[in-house]
Formats: C-alpha cells, sequence, structure tokens
DNA sequence: TTGTATGCGTTATCAT
DNA sequence: ATGATAACGCATACAA
C-alpha cells in the first residue's frame, strides 16, 4: 500500500506538503504541488478513508436502515427503488453507504450503536415501525438523520403524499360513475392511518357512505392476505363496485381470487392499486393505480441528509412531500 | 464519546489492560476484567470500527458490486434477494457491508480502488458484464472475491445451475407433448449462453428441431422487448406450441403481447420463465418457471468470502453450483 | 498480571 | 512556502 510518505520520499518533501497538495491547500507552491500530484499518480497512491475517517472525525459514509418485520425489507420494489437512488445520491456527494442493523456478528448493538460504531455522517431510516425503541434512539440522538414516511419533531423527512394520493384515486374512482367502494388496507401504520383517513374523508365529502364491512385489514405486500380480504368482499350481500388495494402487489392477491370466482376486471369489478411500481405497468389490464415518487423521495433523503450533515449550523428540519401521480390504467370501468 | 482511555481512567488502569479485558485477551486477571467490562458498560463505551481498522488492517467491511448496465440493478426482485441474503449471512459473521462503486464524489475511481479506498475486506460481485476491465481489475486484486453467475480463475464463483436449470424445462415441456419450442434469450452474456446451449443441446438429445427463427433475442428484465420478439414468434407462419422466456418479468411482456392476440395461456400458447421469483407465483396462471436459489446463494458467497478473508493460507478457489427448482407452476399444457 | 511504548495513515497546528 | 510534530482511538510487542 502506497501512502503519503512513500509520495513524501519520492519528492523529498514532507508528508505535511503531501497532505496539503492533494487536497489543494492554498498555501503550496503550484509547481510543487503539481510534482506531488504527478508522483502521487505514478505510484498509484489511494487515499486511506479509514486513516482519514479518524483523523478527521467524519467518515463520508452514510447508514442506511430498512427495518421491515415481515422480513426481506429490501426486496419490495419500492424500498429497492428508495435504496437505489439514496445510494446514487450519495455517492454523487461523495459518500457511500453502509446498511445499519441489529447484531452484528457477536455483539448486540442497537441502531444507534452501531452507526456510531461504524462512525456514520449520518442515516436515512425507512421504517414500518418507527415506534422501536431502537429507532426512537437513533433519531433522537446527536447523529443526523432522515425518516421515510413519518415525521419525528426535529428530523427531517420525507413524505410521500399519502393523502392526496388517496383523494385522488378516490376521485378519480369517482367521476367513472363508482358509489360503493371498499377499502383493504395494510397493518395500521401512519402510511396506513393516512390513507385510511383520506379514504373515509374524500368519500364523505363527495356524499359516499362506507359501510363498516367494505373495509378489511390485511398485511402490506402479501397478495395472499389481500386475496382473503377480496374473499371476504365477495361474499357480502351487497358486493362494492370498486376495490382499494393496500399497494400493486397485494392487487396480484385480489386478482387471483377475483378471477377464481369467474369475475373478470374491470368488467365485473374495478380494482386500484397503490406505488405505481413498474410491475404494475406491465399487467395487462394495466392497473389503475397512484406512482409514489420512490425515486425523488431516495434522492432528497439523501441530498438532505448530507446537507444537514455539512451544514449542521444553518440547518432546520424540514418535512418534505413528494408528489406522485395518478395512473390511469385499466383496471377501473367507467359505469352509470 | 467515550473512549478506552476513559474507561482506563475510571479503573485506574492502563488503556492497554482495558483494551485487554475487552477483547477478552487471557492475561488478564478475571476480575479485574470485569469490573473493567462493567465500567464500560456504565459509560456506555462502544468500540471504534475506524480505530481498529487503522490498527488492524481489517475493517470488517466487505464491499458488494451490483453492476447492471440497463441501471436499477438492485430493483430486480432476483438481485434485491441476493442482496438481503449477502447481508444478513455477512451481518451474522460480524461484517458489514457497503456497496462499490466507479466515481464516489469528485474522485473518480475504478472498483478495486473503491474497494481499497474504504478498506473492504473483500467483494462480493454480482455483475451482467464480467468483462468490463474494472471488474477484471477487482477480481483479479489481492482483494479476495467471490463472483456471482460468473466463474473467474483462482476465484471463488457461486453459480446458478442454468445448464441443469433449462435442460428440467425443456424436458418437462416435453413431457408435456411439446415439439415446436421457442426461446426469446436475454443479453449475450455468459449466463444466456449457459441457458441458450443447454436448451438447443437437450432439444437435440430429445429429437427436436429447433428452427432458426424460433430463437429470438431480447433484454434480460425488459418485458417490452420481450413483447416484440413474443409478436415476431406469432408472425410465424408456423408458430411454436411453447415459449421460454428470458426471465419472470420479461414473460409479463409476452403475456399481454398473447392476450392482445387474443391468445390464452395456457390453452392456446404454452410458456414458461426463469428464475422463479414470489411474483412469478402469485400471477394467474401461476407461471411454470424455475427458481434459481437466490438466497442460498448470497448466503453461500458471504459465508464463502468472509471464510477465504479470515482463513487465506487453507483457502481455495471453488466454484459451487446452487440448485434450483422446478415450479411447475400453470402455464403448460398437457398436448397430444 | 499489568503497564509502557509505538505505530497504523492522515490532517492540523505551529514553527521556520 | 514548507516542515516538524502531535493527535485521532486502538491493539500489540515487550518490559516490568
Amino acid at each position: 500500500m502506497v501512502t503519503i510518505t512513500d509520495i513524501a520520499k519520492a519528492c523529498g518533501v514532507s508528508r505535511a506538503a503531501v497532505s496539503k497538495a492533494l487536497n489543494g491547500a492554498p498555501d503550496i507552491a503550484p509547481k510543487t504541488a503539481e510534482r506531488i500530484r504527478e508522483q502521487a499518480k505514478a505510484l498509484g497512491y489511494l487515499p486511506n478513508a479509514t486513516a482519514r475517517a479518524l483523523k478527521v472525525g467524519r467518515s463520508y459514509n452514510i447508514g442506511i436502515l430498512f427495518s421491515d418485520p415481515t422480513g426481506g425489507g429490501i426486496s419490495h420494489e419500492y424500498f429497492s427503488q428508495i435504496l437505489e437512488s439514496v445510494k446514487s445520491e450519495a455517492e454523487r456527494l461523495g459518500y457511500d453507504i453502509t446498511f445499519i442493523s441489529k447484531d452484528i456478528g457477536a455483539m448486540s448493538m442497537d441502531y444507534y450503536e452501531h452507526a456510531k460504531y461504524r462512525n456514520c455522517d449520518g442515516a436515512v431510516i425507512a421504517s414500518a415501525d418507527y415506534h422501536d425503541p431502537a429507532i426512537v434512539r437513533l433519531v433522537t440522538s446527536e447523529i443526523p438523520t432522515v425518516t421515510l414516511d413519518y415525521t419525528f419533531d426535529s428530523c427531517t423527512s420525507i413524505l410521500s403524499d399519502n393523502v392526496r394520493g388517496m383523494e385522488t384515486l378516490v376521485r378519480y374512482v369517482y367521476e367513472n360513475g363508482h358509489r360503493k367502494l371498499a377499502f383493504i388496507h395494510g397493518e395500521m401504520t401512519s402510511v396506513t392511518q393516512k390513507r385510511l383517513a383520506s379514504f373515509k374523508k374524500t368519500c364523505a365529502s363527495l356524499g359516499i357512505t362506507v359501510p363498516q364491512e367494505y373495509i378489511r385489514p390485511a398485511v402490506f405486500h402479501d397478495p395472499r392476505s389481500s386475496g382473503l380480504a377480496t374473499r371476504a368482499l365477495l361474499e357480502l350481500a351487497d358486493r362494492p363496485t370498486c376495490i382499494f388495494y393496500p399497494d400493486d402487489l397485494s392487487f396480484l392477491g385480489g386478482m387471483s381470487e377475483l378471477e377464481r370466482h369467474g369475475i373478470s376486471i374491470p368488467k365485473d369489478m374495478s380494482v386500484v392499486g397503490y406505488d405505481g411500481i413498474p410491475l404494475s405497468q406491465v399487467l395487462r389490464p394495466r392497473l389503475t393505480t397512484y406512482r409514489q415518487g420512490a425515486e425523488q423521495m431516495g434522492r432528497e433523503a439523501a441530498r438532505l441528509l448530507i446537507e444537514q450533515i455539512e451544514h449542521p449550523d444553518t440547518w432546520l428540519p424540514q418535512n418534505i412531500t413528494v408528489e406522485g401521480a395518478l395512473l390511469k390504467g385499466d383496471t377501473v370501468r367507467s359505469i352509470d
């Protein structure tokens, strides 16, 4: 491994001079700096992030925390997209990203401890359970954090516009003549609460009454549970004309259940999803859904986190809402 | 930040004693060690991975490299699954993972340089293009590496059993009476070469002749290109009875194209996919496909990489093939 | 059994 | 403009 000491020797200068030249310090003679840089390149010098981090107290590394109790958090397309965009934006700004988890090897640590252990300059958090004390500890620590889809006081958050998204979907369905809307929701997270509240509120403002039995619980990203909820809805004496699913993937469970009953989409039943993942627009019929701006959310999360890291003095917590867009698709039929 | 120096002071011992006690060194009095550990916990001490890494030359951090020229590498379910399993196995063994990429911030580096910069103890590589000189440089460097779905000399690799997988699919289709098999393949990677060769070989051994026009190029994970390939197949005077798709996701493109032509699956056309991602079994009809053992591949990759890192002396490169399994699904019709 | 001294690679402070 | 030196937090060879 070639270090600044090697370069210093080769150039006949001190290590300090090399460090300055390589970091573009002003108090170094231009031609000397040039000579040093050439020599560094010639020797194949690479800065050592570890040594630098130890010295300057900044690792240029940000932690990313995906916590999903149902396992495989990363493998949901919505999360993957966020991860990918956080990653590329962070890299663009000179930061690497490392996953943060509990219990690394033999040592048992919580998220905060893990982040400290790795000297993360900050952390992006995407969690299904923001009540987890370990998450709260990290968020309320001195480590700069940005949360996704949940707001803590004094912590920047990036929010999907769940309220408007759901309102947009309900209105679209309403405009197509539907008055009997059923809603299958995910676990009772804050996201679900927002969507459910928006669903009810929008229905109310449109003069639609939603019977209690039209609201069914299921599990996010779990087609089976949404399939069961669908079956329950189909067993009702007075069936809905349109079913809202917790997310696009969950719709697939409903789809097969409907098919099993010989019910055609959208001829006999209209449906809408949520998320707008690429998959939803590849299906036939294309799913009517609401696209969350996952890439933009990830990008903003990385950008704001790094801004906070680099300018802690002028920083104020922000709650940014990223707008999505209605994807009309073909699964909502216009009825009279 | 509380360091071993603080603990040393609080306990009235030297920093060395603290270090030894915390690392369970044998040459320290049990009761002293106990006292030190208690004090460490009381003070909320956390080891500093950066300082330790600088000292011992090991970062307990492994790099993971996903390179997919078509962008968003992580967001394909197959890759996500591998990432998730590499991550959890590595963490179980005491390692964190960091993404490695080109061009981090202002500095332009290749993969090798990035890995060195971060002092990665090793790297897991999943690439679509193993001819990329930057990848070759990393693989042939002194950094321990494990490759997925590609074999380099003197480098451990984890391979999906593409040859057997394709053979299994062909035989299954054959047993269901099909003799006119079309094959839509992805980009000409080594994976594609193996699958294509296995397809042709198995067909030959079963006495099936595959006309040139039954072999169509497309792009992995790109439903549109597979849709176009499907259309081309449908325009043939002598249509195939079964179409092989490059992967499960690509099948969706074919599905909508078939539907557009009023062709029902599997009544009028049989199809098979590849990958066996969860999605494929949620679709109706369930896709006939071959499941690659993504979780197992990731786990093995992490396990073998860390074994190599920790026992470089007794280590030999291995090429491990992870077996998959036929998912029969419902998209291959039995014909006479 | 415990402590002292040293160095990992870098940067920052302070002389020169 | 340049260099000597110390320090970041830790682990280890060696001395006591």
